[in-house]
DNA sequence: ACCGGTCACACACAG
DNA sequence: AACCATAGAG
DNA sequence: CTGTGTGTGACCCTCTATGGT
């Protein structure tokens, strides 16, 4: 890891982070070893005592090599908290010759006796004859980390998860010549963001509706963001200001939102002035956004919005045409069994099968149709090996990116009998790691039937209106795939309970299902025993 | 980004 | 003793 | 009746040793 990222990032580290890279090349491989231990622990303080790796040999010239590059620490001082993570209650009960009902009476016992956070530590290291050490620079880790994988998600782990066999990677082609941060600025504006984020996390948890106050102000000051980060603070935007709805504080939140190029701002925003009665700025909004919505979900959110705002304005009354979808009723007893299943099973005489699939079957097709498209090498798309997915794929320009892979790969999907090539790209892939791909619910048995029954021109409408919003598009799906035994013979159904409706994904589903004569219907269940 | 985000769904409430 | 949560491991 | 908001549960390597209650 650190080899990769010196070659990629060496030009923007700091004197800090090159010394690091040094400090730990000079190590000893156990002292390398050992450090790589500690820091994959929780910590942040240990007893050397407690440290028992069998493949390193002895343990004290390990640590005396780290501390000695500055890659250790030892403690100066101890809560009484840290000592009671380090200790068990026997342990603490002989140190101190006392006992009590549980750990955290006798750490508050010990609290009483222990003036000083030295006096904690000197009791432990005189009784363990041994030092209490931690890993030290564990934040310049994080950030060469960060500079690795491009993300604060991955870590240390994915790479054992990966060399286990546990997560398997697609072999894309990775270019580190693409740098994610091409200057250190980039890489100073996301850490920016990363500490504001992590701010909100902390006041989000402890409830503190001052500080969130305050931090959206804070955020708000700042208008210009980098570029490459802009997305991020969208989204953080989008958050905050959702809380400050929550909290009341509607024009501080409409200010966030204002900042906001991320769905679904402009919605929020739409709802707010409706909400304090600025009605026209509403109007004048939802016209903004059916002028050129963001996303499909906007739109429709917009035109639910829009009719009742001018009704406000202007009186009226417009009627909404509801949308009609093929439909039936089942009568289904009570029972802990889901309906979905209850319903598959009751239709399962009509059919040759019936399968719970919701979003899995058709976003799994289209993860096997379009994989070597998906895992192409745009420029930006991977900055590590460990991705199932490109960074851009629920991005607007995905298929903008890929244009003519696209094209030529429908051209080829158009002409090749599905029924073969989508079980081979299931054999090829199976188990690779692909966010569209669940391999646990998706049998290559499933994938060759639904292929051989599904016609062609219905899967080549759903895999280009994926294309056109892989984000959005990939919900909505019905629960059910009832197949049968002839090409053309298959129905999805959307089973609905009593008390449950159709979300707006799965109403834009079956709309276009309907336009498509994609055959799909709505199966409302009703309880037969009350 | 510190077990969170995403999805489907049940339920409550307002008009 | 039975049970549960957690950390650490590959 | 519709449109909303909110809260719940399931799902994301898996096994085991340890320690606490
Ligand atoms: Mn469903
Ligand atoms: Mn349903």
């Amino acid at each position: 890891m650190l080899d990769t990222v010196e070659g990629q990032y060496g030009d923007l580290l700091l004197p800090e982070e090159t010394g690091f890279l040094e400090a730990y090349r000079r190590l000893g491989f156990d002292a390398q070893c050992l450090y790589v231990r500690l820091i994959s622990r929780v910590g942040p303080w240990f007893r050397e005592l407690r440290l028992h790796y069998p493949e390193l040999g002895a343990i004290t010239p390990a640590v005396d090599d780290l501390l000695q590059a500055g890659l250790a620490e030892q403690a100066a001082g101890l809560s009484v908290e840290d000592l009671g993570g380090l200790c068990s209650v026997a342990e603490l009960s002989t140190l101190y010759a006392t006992r009590a009902a549980d750990k955290a009476s006798l750490l508050q016992q010990i609290s009483q006796v222990e003036s000083s956070e030295t006096g904690a530590l000197d009791t432990l290291i005189a009784a363990d004859c041994a030092r209490v050490i931690a890993p030290a620079k564990t934040d310049v880790v994080n950030l060469l980390q960060l500079l690795f994988f491009g993300n604060r998600r991955q870590g240390l782990t994915d790479f054992v998860l990966s060399d286990l066999g546990v997560a398997r990677y697609y072999p894309y082609a990775l270019d580190r010549g693409q740098r994610l941060f091409p200057r250190r600025e980039t890489l100073e504006a996301y850490l920016d963001c990363a500490a504001c984020e992590d701010q909100w996390h902390v006041l989000l948890e402890q409830g503190d509706e001052k500080g969130i106050r305050e931090l959206a102000v804070a955020m708000s000051c700042t208008a210009i963001r980098d570029p490459a980060v802009q997305h991020r603070w969208d989204r953080l935007y989008n958050r905050v200001a959702r809380q400050l709805e929550r909290m009341g504080e509607s024009q501080l939140a409409l200010t966030l939102y204002s900042l906001s190029q991320r769905h679904p701002a402009r919605e929020r925003s739409a709802r707010l002035f409706e909400k304090v009665g600025a009605h026209s700025q509403a109007e004048q909004l939802c016209e903004t956004i059916e002028a050129q919505p963001w996303c499909e979900d906007e739109r429709d959110a917009s035109r639910r919005i829009l009719p009742r705002v001018r009704r406000k304005l202007y009186g009226g009354s417009t009627s909404r045409r509801r949308d009609q979808f093929d439909q039936f009723v089942l009568s289904l007893p009570h029972s802990d069994v889901r309906v979905e299943r209850q319903v598959a099973q009751k239709l399962s005489g009509d059919w040759q099968q019936v399968r719970y699939v919701e979003n899995q079957l058709m976003t799994a097709l289209f993860g096997l149709a379009f994989w070597e498209q998906i895992f192409a090498p745009v420029p930006g798309a991977f900055n590590n090996p460990y991705q199932s997915v490109p960074a851009d794929m629920y991005e607007q320009d995905f298929a903008a990116n890929r244009r003519e892979l696209l094209d030529s790969r429908l051209a080829e999907l158009s002409t090749l009998s599905l029924d073969v090539e989508l079980p081979n790209r299931w054999r090829s892939y199976q188990g690779f790691q692909c966010r569209w791909v669940n391999w646990r619910v998706i049998s290559e048995e499933l994938v060759t039937n639904a292929a051989a029954v599904i016609p062609r021109e219905h899967l080549l409408a759903i895999w280009q209106r994926i294309l056109f919003d892989p984000r959005e598009n990939r919900r909505g799906f019905p629960d059910l795939l009832a197949l049968g035994s002839r090409p053309g013979d298959y129905q999805m159904i959307e089973v609905k309970g009593p008390g449950d409706t159709l979300q707006d994904s799965q109403k834009r589903w079956l709309r276009f299902f309907r336009e498509q004569g994609i055959p799909a219907a709505v199966a409302h269940v009703q309880w037969s025993d009350d």
